[in-house]
DNA sequence: TTTTAATTTTGCCAAATGGTAAAACCAATC
DNA sequence: GATTGGTTTTACCATTTGGCAAAATTAAAA
């Protein structure tokens, strides 16, 4: 009984472990099963095609990725305090979790209409906080960014150095991973800082 | 003669499509060969095996995305005229080729190695990069970023918007398309005018 | 102990795929 | 017009890979 639950999370694991890696083409069942320490066709027992077992991972994959980040908003109250609660979940997600972007960008890239089952759970809440961000430039609380891009520039900084971690790694740092890693622990407060003087306004005092 | 190159070409051309749009492990040779309009058995004739074929696709794709940028930074004289020559040079440029940077974090991601072929041309440059920001920054002329959140910044939010094109496009515009060309059409000045806020030092008058 | 149901393994298949040998074709040269 | 060298197509192979049927195993129920 237990068991079952057991080998099913084992597969899930190991599957979650080979597609985040090596994405939807590049994984093969033989590899999931070998890295759950198991049969290739126990995996087909309990997630009958590839596809199958992808769409279980994928999903738990995106969940992970975005619904937080209407939570995130809602909890707080004051714009720069919703701008720190995402900074500091993603970035501690993603610390966690580095082969994620990746995995669903490339995977949404090459086949867009996974978006589609996804794109009804979310409806229009993006709006609201577009309308929120008009709202503090409207009342003079931070310069007049268009909020689009202010949303994108934020998660782009978080999100870029795990996309390209060999590239920032292996060039910016010259293969120094010890240096990769001290500029990680830095990232929160650099780019909170950098978005905070980027958007409030000049106090002339 | 002629003929040679021409063919040849079309399979570059073809490639560079396929590759381009579905990654090493998702692309697959006859695809190619239909994409060019010739038969299968002629792209091993001229270009021995996917690998083959792939390391001259991704060469090619490498040298557009990086080297460009010390070109860029050697070519103007001033920090923020260096700056808006990336991002304006970077925008034009994954404008035409969109799925540039998703192939090749993509790539690279998947097989880290691949840089090592790239490292040793690239040298030592990263460095001067470095320094000349932290001038400018004992010199009191911008706000102390360290530099490497500085580039990585820069560049993050220059190529976000293609890496995560069905995200915002999908999410953020709600599927609208002219949106998200809008979003494009404005990103430039946005990125730059977010940069020079975010660094300039302000001036008490 | 026997029966029954679920789980796991073995052995295998059909399709897809990268690759190649050899034939066919074509253009220029002798 | 035959020969030669490069190009293109045809036909095919070996391997990989997702998937499955059926046997074997295990464990629980009767």
């Amino acid at each position: 009984m237990e068991e079952e639950r057991n080998t099913e999370q084992l597969i899930l694991n190991a599957a979650k472990k080979v597609f985040l890696r090596k994405g939807f083409d590049g994984a093969r069942m033989q590899e999931i099963a070998d890295e759950a320490g198991i049969n290739k066709a126990l995996v087909h027992y309990y997630y009958r095609s590839k596809d199958k077992l992808f769409n279980a991972i994928f999903t738990e994959a995106f969940s992970t990725l975005i619904p937080t980040i209407e939570e995130l908003i809602e909890k707080e109250q004051g714009l720069f305090e919703k701008i720190w609660g995402v900074i500091d979940h993603y970035i501690d997600m993603l610390s966690n979790n580095p082969h994620l972007p990746m995995f669903i960008f490339h995977e949404i890239s090459r086949n867009p209409e996974r978006l589609l089952q996804f794109a009804s759970n979310i409806g229009i809440k993006p709006q609201k906080l577009i309308s929120a961000i008009q709202r503090e430039i409207d009342q003079g609380n931070i310069r007049p960014v268009k909020p689009e891009h202010l949303i994108v520039n934020i998660i782009a900084m978080c999100i870029f150095p795990f996309v390209g971690r060999p590239m920032i790694s292996g060039i910016l740092m010259g293969g120094n991973q010890e240096r990769y890693q001290a500029f990680l622990n830095e990232r929160k407060v650099e780019v909170m800082t950098f978005v905070l003087n980027a958007i409030k306004i000049d106090k002339p005092q």
